[in-house]
DNA sequence: ACACTATGAGTTTTT
DNA sequence: CTCATAGTGT
C-alpha cells in the first residue's frame, strides 16, 4: 500500500515520531510545529502500516473542538475511514464508559451531568443547609475545593483534615454534596473521571477489557493533564499499552486549574524505556517572532529545552507602543487595524490579545465606533444562557424527578408562587430525612402541616405539571426502576391518572404516539410558560432570549443519537441532555464573518493569526499582581506571554499603558518584564503621537488639583488609606504637583504607583 | 413575591 | 468603574 501521504511532507523530527517503533513516546512540540499533523499522522501509520486496527485505538484531546479538529484530519487522511477509532475528550470517554457501565460504577442509569453552574448552586444549598456562614465558606470556594480534591482522587474518607477546622467542615461540605448528588442521581465533571477512574480499580474485569482493546494511547495537549487524568492513562496503559503523548511544557498554562507540568518528567520516568522526540521546526512564525519567544522562555527554569527555529524569512521588527492610557492603547491597535484593512484587506486576520476579560472593553468601543466587526471569544455559550439552561431543566425532571438541581431551576422559572419560604420548608424536609426535593414535596403535600394552602397548592400545581408533561412525552410508561419515572403523584393529585400499566419485561417504549426530542422541547418551551415569561421579560433582552429558546427546539430536531451512544443503552432526551452538559456549543454568534479577533491569550492557545496585538503589558496586569510574589505563578505568566508572541504569523504588536483605570482607579504602572526580556534588538519603538495625545493627557493634568492634594503632604514613610487596596506606606515619589506619583506598598495588594490627585487616599 | 438599593468583589477556563 | 448578589422595603 502507498503511504506516502503519511510522511511525504514531515520534516525528519516529525518523521521519526510518525514512524516510531513500538513504545512509548512523549513529543515535545514546540508552537507551531505541527503538532496535531504528528498525531494524526501517527495514527494513520499504526493503522495502515502497523495494521493495528481503528477500534484497538484511543486518542484523547481537551477539548470537544480539538477532538472534532482531530477527526475530521483523520477522514481525510485514512482510507478505509475512521469507524471504531475512538477520539474524544477525557470526560466524553468517560461519560461514555459510565453510561455503558453504570451498575458496576454504582451510578443510577439515567444519571445526569452537573455542570459546574449547576454545581456551585448545589454547594451554596449545602452550605446553607448545614448552616454555615456564606462568608466564611464562599460557595465558589468549597466548589473549587471540592474539585480539587476530585482532581487529587480524593474521597472525603481520604482527606486528612487534622484538627485544622476549615478543612474539616469543607470535607463536611464534600461529604454532603457527595450525598446530595448521589440522592439526585447527579456526576459533575470531575466526577466522571474519578467514577471511570474507580471504576477501573474496582472492577478488574472492565479494566481488562479496556486495556485489551485500546492497547495504543494518543494524548494531546499532555501539559495540561492533573493527576486524575494522569492516573487515567497509566491505569488504562497498563503494562501492555502504548501510548504516545505530545506537550509543550513552555505552553502549561492551566497549573492554576490543577493541570500539573510535572507529569511532563513523570512520564518519562513512570513509563518505561520512553523517548522523547523534540519538534523545533516552526512553520508559523518570522524568525524575529521566533526569537523574541525564546528569549522570554528561556528565563524560566525546570524547562526540557527547546527552541524554535523556521527556516522562513526574518520578518518585520516587533513594533512596541508605549500608550498614555487604555483609550490610546487602544486607538493605536484599531489605526493599524484600520490600515493594514484597508491595504491588505482581512479583519480576520487581526487578532487582539489580552491579559484578562476586562480589557476587551476599550477595544470593542473603539471598534464599534469605526464600524469594523470584531468577535469576542469566551462568551456565555449556547447550552450555558440561563434561558436554555431553564428549558432543559424541565426536560431533567421529567426523566428523573430527582434531579435536585433541575428542579430548583425549574419550580419558580417563570414565577408561580413559590418563593424561598416555601422552598425553605421543602429544602429543611429534604435534608432531615435524606430526601430529593421531589420526594420531600410529596411528602410534604401528603402530611406535611408547614405549608400554607396558596403554597400547598401551587406545589401540587408543579408537580402535576411536570408528571402530566412526562405522561405527553412518553404515553406509555418505560421501566419501573424508580429512577427515571420514578414518582407517580397519589392518586388524588393525578389529574386523570390511568392506573400505572407497565409493559411486560421491561420493553423499552418506542409508542408511536411517544413525541420527538424537539417536540418535547417546544411542548417544555410553552407548556410551562417560560416562553411568555421571556417574552415579558422587562430586561430588553427578551427578544434574544426568545430566540434562543426557538433555536433550542431547531438544535433538538437536528440532534441524533450516534452509534456509541445507542451502545451505551442511552435514550435520545438522555444522550441530548448529556451533549447540552459536555459540549456547551460555540460562543456566541459563530459568524464566520471577517472579524477582528478578540480574546484572553489563554483562548489563544492553538490558534494562530497574520497580526497579533499583544495588549497591556504591563508590571501588575501581566503579569498579573496575584503571580509576581510567587515564582511558580509567575513563570505560568512567563509561558503565557510566550504563547501570546507564538501565536503571530507575520507581524506582532506590544502595548502597554502608561496610566491604566482599574477598579476605579487610576493606576500607573511600568511596562511588564516580560517586554524587556525580549532583545532591543528586535523591537521597534513606535513613539506616541505628541500631537494628537499630548493635549488630552495635559488637559486632564492641568485640571484644578483636588483638594485632597493640598492636605495630603507627600512624606516617605507615611501610612496612608484607600478605598480599595487598604492601608500602606508611601515608599517613594516622583514628579511635582498635579504630576506627583507615588510609589505604596500596601499591606494586602501590593506595592502601586498611583496618581496622587486621583487616588483617595486618606493620611492615616 | 417582587422591585429596588446597597454592598462587595474584580486573573486566566474546559469539561 | 462595573457587575453580581444580598438585603431591604412595599
Amino acid at each position: 500500500m502507498d503511504v506516502s501521504h503519511l510522511i511525504d511532507s514531515l520534516n525528519d523530527a516529525q518523521r521519526e515520531a510518525v514512524c516510531a517503533s513500538p513504545g512509548h513516546y512523549l513529543v515535545l512540540a514546540g508552537a507551531g510545529s505541527g503538532k496535531t499533523r504528528v498525531l494524526t499522522h501517527r495514527i494513520g501509520w499504526l493503522n495502515q502500516v502497523e495494521r493495528v486496527p481503528t477500534w484497538a485505538i484511543l486518542a484523547v484531546t481537551f477539548t470537544n473542538k480539538a477532538a472534532g479538529e482531530m477527526r475530521a484530519r483523520l477522514d481525510n487522511l485514512i482510507q478505509g475511514g475512521t469507524q471504531g477509532l475512538t477520539v474524544g475528550t477525557f470526560h466524553g470517554i468517560a461519560h461514555r464508559l459510565l453510561r455503558r457501565h453504570w451498575r458496576e460504577a454504582g451510578l443510577p442509569e439515567s444519571f445526569q451531568i452537573l455542570d459546574a453552574d449547576d454545581q456551585q448552586r448545589m454547594v451554596k444549598r449545602i452550605v446553607a443547609g448545614l448552616g454555615l456562614d456564606e462568608a466564611r465558606f464562599p460557595p465558589r470556594q468549597a466548589a473549587w475545593q471540592i474539585n480539587s480534591w476530585k482532581d487529587e482522587g480524593k474521597r472525603p474518607e481520604n482527606i486528612e483534615a487534622g484538627q485544622h477546622p476549615v478543612t474539616r467542615t469543607l470535607v463536611q461540605i464534600y461529604q454532603a454534596y457527595e450525598d446530595a448528588c448521589r440522592r439526585a442521581g447527579l456526576v459533575d465533571f470531575a466526577e466522571l473521571l474519578l467514577r471511570a477512574h474507580e471504576l477501573w480499580l474496582k472492577q478488574p474485569a472492565v479494566l481488562e477489557h479496556y486495556q485489551q482493546r485500546w492497547r495504543y494511547l494518543l494524548i494531546d495537549e499532555f501539559q495540561d493533564t492533573n493527576s486524575l487524568q494522569y492516573a487515567w492513562i497509566r491505569v488504562l496503559a497498563g503494562r501492555t499499552g502504548q501510548t504516545f503523548v505530545v506537550g509543550d511544557d513552555d505552553q502549561a498554562i492551566y497549573g492554576w486549574r490543577g493541570a500539573k507540568v510535572e507529569n511532563v518528567q513523570q512520564f518519562l520516568r513512570d513509563f518505561p524505556g520512553a523517548r522523547t522526540i523534540k519538534l523545533e521546526q516552526n512553520y508559523r512564525s518570522t524568525s524575529t517572532i521566533l526569537k523574541a519567544a525564546n528569549s522570554v522562555i528561556e528565563r524560566n527554569g525546570h524547562r526540557l529545552g527547546k527552541q524554535l527555529w523556521t527556516a522562513g524569512e526574518e520578518g518585520e521588527r516587533i513594533a512596541v507602543y508605549a500608550a498614555y492610557n487604555e483609550q490610546d492603547e487602544a486607538r493605536f491597535v484599531i489605526e493599524r487595524i484600520r490600515e493594514y484593512v484597508a491595504e491588505h484587506g482581512d479583519a480576520k486576520d487581526c487578532a487582539i490579545l489580552y491579559r484578562s476579560n476586562a480589557q476587551s472593553r476599550n477595544f470593542e468601543e473603539q471598534l464599534i465606533q469605526h464600524d469594523i466587526p470584531y468577535r469576542v471569544y469566551g462568551g456565555l455559550r449556547f447550552f450555558d444562557r440561563a434561558e436554555i439552561k431553564d428549558a432543559l431543566s424541565y426536560l431533567r425532571l421529567t426523566a428523573n424527578r430527582h434531579d435536585d438541581a433541575a428542579f430548583e431551576r425549574a419550580v419558580n422559572t417563570p414565577p408561580r408562587g413559590i418563593g424561598d419560604r416555601t422552598l425553605d420548608v421543602l429544602r429543611r424536609r429534604a435534608r432531615g430525612e435524606s430526601l430529593s426535593m421531589w420526594e420531600a414535596a410529596l411528602n410534604e403535600l401528603a402530611m406535611g402541616t408547614e405549608l400554607a394552602g396558596r403554597a400547598k397548592n401551587a406545589v401540587k400545581g408543579f408537580l402535576a405539571m411536570i408528571d402530566e408533561m412526562a405522561r405527553t412525552f412518553s404515553p406509555s410508561p418505560l421501566r419501573g426502576e424508580g429512577w427515571g419515572e420514578g414518582s407517580i403523584l397519589p392518586e388524588a393529585l393525578a389529574p386523570n391518572s390511568p392506573s400505572p400499566n407497565p409493559l411486560p419485561g421491561g420493553e423499552r417504549a418506542s409508542n408511536s404516539e411517544a413525541l420527538s426530542l424537539a417536540e418535547q422541547i417546544e411542548h417544555a418551551v410553552t407548556q410551562t410558560g417560560l416562553r411568555d415569561f421571556y417574552e415579558n421579560d422587562s430586561r430588553g433582552n427578551a427578544e434574544s432570549r426568545v430566540e434562543n429558546l426557538d433555536e433550542l427546539v431547531n438544535v433538538a430536531s437536528r440532534f441524533e443519537l450516534t452509534p456509541d451512544d445507542i451502545e451505551a443503552g442511552l435514550s435520545e432526551l438522555s444522550a441530548f441532555l448529556s451533549h447540552a452538559a459536555l459540549e456547551a456549543g460555540e460562543g456566541q454568534g459563530e459568524s464566520w464573518d471577517n472579524c477582528v479577533q478578540l480574546m484572553t491569550l489563554h483562548s489563544a492557545k492553538g490558534l494562530e493569526f497574520p497580526l497579533v496585538f499583544l495588549v497591556g503589558l504591563e508590571e501588575g496586569l501581566f503579569p498579573s499582581q496575584r503571580s509576581v510574589e510567587d515564582e511558580g505563578r509567575l513563570e505560568e505568566e512567563r509561558r503565557l506571554a510566550y504563547v501570546g508572541i507564538t501565536r503571530a504569523r507575520k507581524r506582532l504588536f506590544i502595548t502597554h499603558a502608561e496610566s491604566r483605570r482599574m477598579h476605579g482607579t487610576e493606576m500607573l504602572s511600568r511596562p511588564s518584564r516580560f517586554l524587556g526580556e525580549v532583545p532591543p534588538s528586535l523591537l521597534d519603538e513606535v513613539r506616541p503621537r505628541v500631537q494628537v495625545s499630548r493635549p488630552l493627557y495635559a488637559g486632564r493634568f492641568a485640571e484644578p488639583a483636588p483638594s485632597l492634594q493640598e492636605d495630603l503632604p507627600v512624606k516617605l514613610g507615611q501610612r496612608v488609606s484607600h478605598p480599595s487596596f487598604g492601608e500602606g506606606v508611601v515608599v517613594s515619589a516622583e514628579g511635582s504637583g498635579a504630576h506627583t506619583r507615588l510609589q505604596i506598598n500596601f499591606e494586602n495588594a501590593g506595592s502601586k504607583w498611583l496618581v496622587a490627585a486621583y487616588a483617595k487616599l486618606t493620611p492615616l
